[in-house]
DNA sequence: CTGTATCCCATACGATACTG
DNA sequence: CAGTATCGTATGGGATACAG
């Protein structure tokens, strides 16, 4: 008899005990959101979001890619059947709402920078 | 020579690849946007912070609010010199612009929670 | 009441080599 | 070109006991 008192949100299958700590564990990790902010305004092939962002693994890439598609907010279009491969990453419909949190998290970061440059 | 080509922003001694990602250096990880969410509006006592999040442990909840205030977003106040004590967290003026990053973070998952449930 | 001290585990992430 | 496979490490975070 003993469960949790607390109302956990759920989504995707995990628990959240807050609906702040929901939305990290969509975008959360030291990738997504940054995955997230160049996919914004564009769609991008897998070799474009490397280039983007040259300090991640492929692993992590990869796998962080595969986290936001199965969380919906990204979609994976495959152009070719045989190599070399054509993919291209975008943001779904659902993933769209999220722009302004992402907008939001790119612009404080933008400001702190700005403001603290000697 | 084979240094990093990549010029890296710097906040408080830590490096990050993107303005996005210092943001989420900042209020990263799984609890802190949640003890920032509950100290956007009020001052609150470590307990309170306590009973806002029943699933948090007490070491995570001391380490994550020690993070928060070594990057100046939140500062920690102490009432009396002998136990009991008393201390009081709220955010610092830098850390109350975060207030829309926060709130931004919060909608999403408020209204992703909305728009699922049956 | 407000934390620290230990101990331990799960997971995230990196480095590198390799494949369809 | 677009990834996987494998292995290793670092860190985040939980459980519990205890201290100022």
């Amino acid at each position: 008899m003993k469960e949790k008192e607390t109302k956990m949100l759920t989504f995707k299958g995990k628990e959240y005990p807050c609906c702040a700590s929901l939305t990290m564990g969509v975008i959360g990790g030291k990738w997504k959101t940054v995955i997230l902010f160049h996919l914004t305004d564009k769609t991008l092939r897998y070799s474009e979001l490397r280039k983007e962002m040259p300090t991640v693994t492929e692993r992590t890439l990869s796998l962080q890619l595969k986290n936001l598609e199965e969380d919906g907010v990204i979609k994976r279009k495959v152009y070719t059947s045989k190599p070399p491969l054509k993919v291209e990453y975008s943001l779904t419909n659902f993933g769209k709402t999220l722009i302004p949190v992402v907008r939001a998290i790119a612009d404080w970061g933008h400001e702190v920078i700005e403001n603290n440059e000697v």
